[in-house]
DNA sequence: AAAGAATTTTCATAATATGAGATAATTGCA
DNA sequence: TGCAATTATCTCATATTATGAAAATTCTTT
């Protein structure tokens, strides 16, 4: 169950918005770890500069999470492979933003984002975590994943399922999902924003397992509505792209024999045990 | 010497700008681990968020960076000490830029930054690694490292520390570092940028450890050279006060025992071991 | 100077990370 | 479709190392 390498990993979890300082008496407690052990996560951390002394025996966050941040902003594959069909995307004077998203853990996060003209107004920007039941950028991620997964995640999240008009019963959930997985995208009225409407397609890594969407949102009032199945095969077509630019990457880095060769998808990470 | 937990931390340091893509197989040849290893590693940190699999078999940084870099930049405490006063220091039409930089094992890290009309052309934005003996926001910082590690150093970079003109030997090093040190603060011209002056004073943590600087940038023709006393004063003025806000923070988080009380300054975190 | 608190170190022990090799899963190619 | 090659996971005995208790050290406060 918890080994130590997971648990000094998950120590930085209890960084939040709301406690962004912790001593190490504090962290002990919480996490219920000896005041030794405590201490050597936290120098571990510190170290790693995941972590870093604000003050006398408190700690926050670490400059080298910044660091890592402008490393993915300067070359980050996924948003490398995003970069060209999301600009594509933008037309003129429409005011809406593309998105590029992430599935982790059982968030959805916004990686990426591209914009012209006038920024739109979005709550939900670079880094902050998206509801994972409402917005297009998360259902149709959610309409990709593993059967199991989603009864899982129905059991968990029931009620917030009901809420979001998911369905009621794990069926009804299930069959909401594969409407959209048939339609291949998602398009919503102001589930996040309101007043703005979205449209998102999966994007997958080798195969089969999403790892994200890419979505494209409008104020209402300039939504093309005339042009909406076009602007979803386009958006389609777009993430298929972002997959075969992914794909080439599996053969990019030098092996160790010096052979090249496709892998296979294994058991997708980042899913976390039912157990 | 190498724990499995800092192995599993070090991991990600291979992740770079120039590499930002490895196979398992890479990585474990890389690192000298086992393949076992290697998967078991990833899946560590893949849970974490830390990496994610950006297709078959190749991983890359995750999104759980720019989750926590978000963080960082709303509720940062070495930010929001350092907000006001940065702003505080800017005036119009001078295109100038604050810079609020972190040490950070051997590096100083660029970590926030403020302007206002025309912003600057600066070569090291957030999250870019500076020059450890260039440039007035690394020296302010070098000039009040303690002596033992200013010595490692002076040993590792004897060529870098010639050429930037700190000295030829331990001594002479030192001695220009007490200079600064004398000075308070430490003022540059086109050490990094061309055309462009840099004034930077060191921030502490508690009461002794340096833990970043605070500068101020402007375009060489736009330096008001009369008012650089006052300036450089008003600098220092500014750093401190960021000293006194962090180290409000000792004391805010709650304690386990319910007390209130000043926790002494540990060995500095972030020191490389010299063995 | 002495008491008290915060860190770090030491050390015996228990926990667990590790590598070797077996096994399973996947892909490429015939 | 089947076989070979390769990647990924699993199992398990063993050695490594993470751990807590307590001592030692360092620093702060009185």
């Amino acid at each position: 169950m918890g080994s130590s390498l997971a648990r000094l990993l998950s120590t930085v979890d209890i960084f939040s918005q709301d406690a962004p300082v912790w001593t190490v008496g504090a962290i002990a407690a919480k996490l219920g770890y000896t005041r030794a052990t405590a201490y050597r996560y936290v120098g571990e951390l510190c170290d790693a500069g995941l972590l870093t002394r604000i003050a006398q025996g408190a700690y926050a966050l670490g400059p080298r999470i910044i660091e890592l941040d402008r490393q993915i902003r300067h070359g980050d594959p996924f948003l490398r492979a995003g970069e060209r069909v999301m600009q594509a995307l933008l037309r003129p004077n429409r005011g809406q933003v593309v998105l590029l998203c992430s599935l982790f853990r059982d968030r959805v996060l916004c990686t990426h984002q591209a914009s012209r003209d006038t920024e739109l107004a979005l709550s939900y920007t670079r880094g902050r975590p998206m509801p994972l039941f409402r917005g297009a950028t998360s259902k149709v991620i959610l309409a990709w994943l593993p059967e199991r997964r989603l009864t899982r995640l129905f059991l968990e999240n029931q009620a917030e399922i009901r809420k979001a008009g998911l369905g009621r019963t794990r069926e009804e959930f299930l069959a909401a999902l594969k409407t959209i997985r048939r339609q291949g995208c998602s398009v919503t009225h102001a589930e996040i924003d309101p007043g703005v409407i979205g449209i998102a397609a999966p994007v997958f890594d080798g195969e089969r397992s999403v790892i994200g969407s890419l979505s494209i949102v409008f104020p209402e009032d300039r939504f093309p509505k005339s042009r909406a199945d076009r602007l979803a095969a386009e958006l389609k077509r777009a993430a298929e792209s972002i997959r075969v630019e992914l794909g080439k990457l599996a053969e990019a880095p030098r092996r160790e024999k010096g052979r090249s060769r496709k892998q296979h998808t294994p058991r997708s990470r980042g899913e976390i045990s039912v157990s």
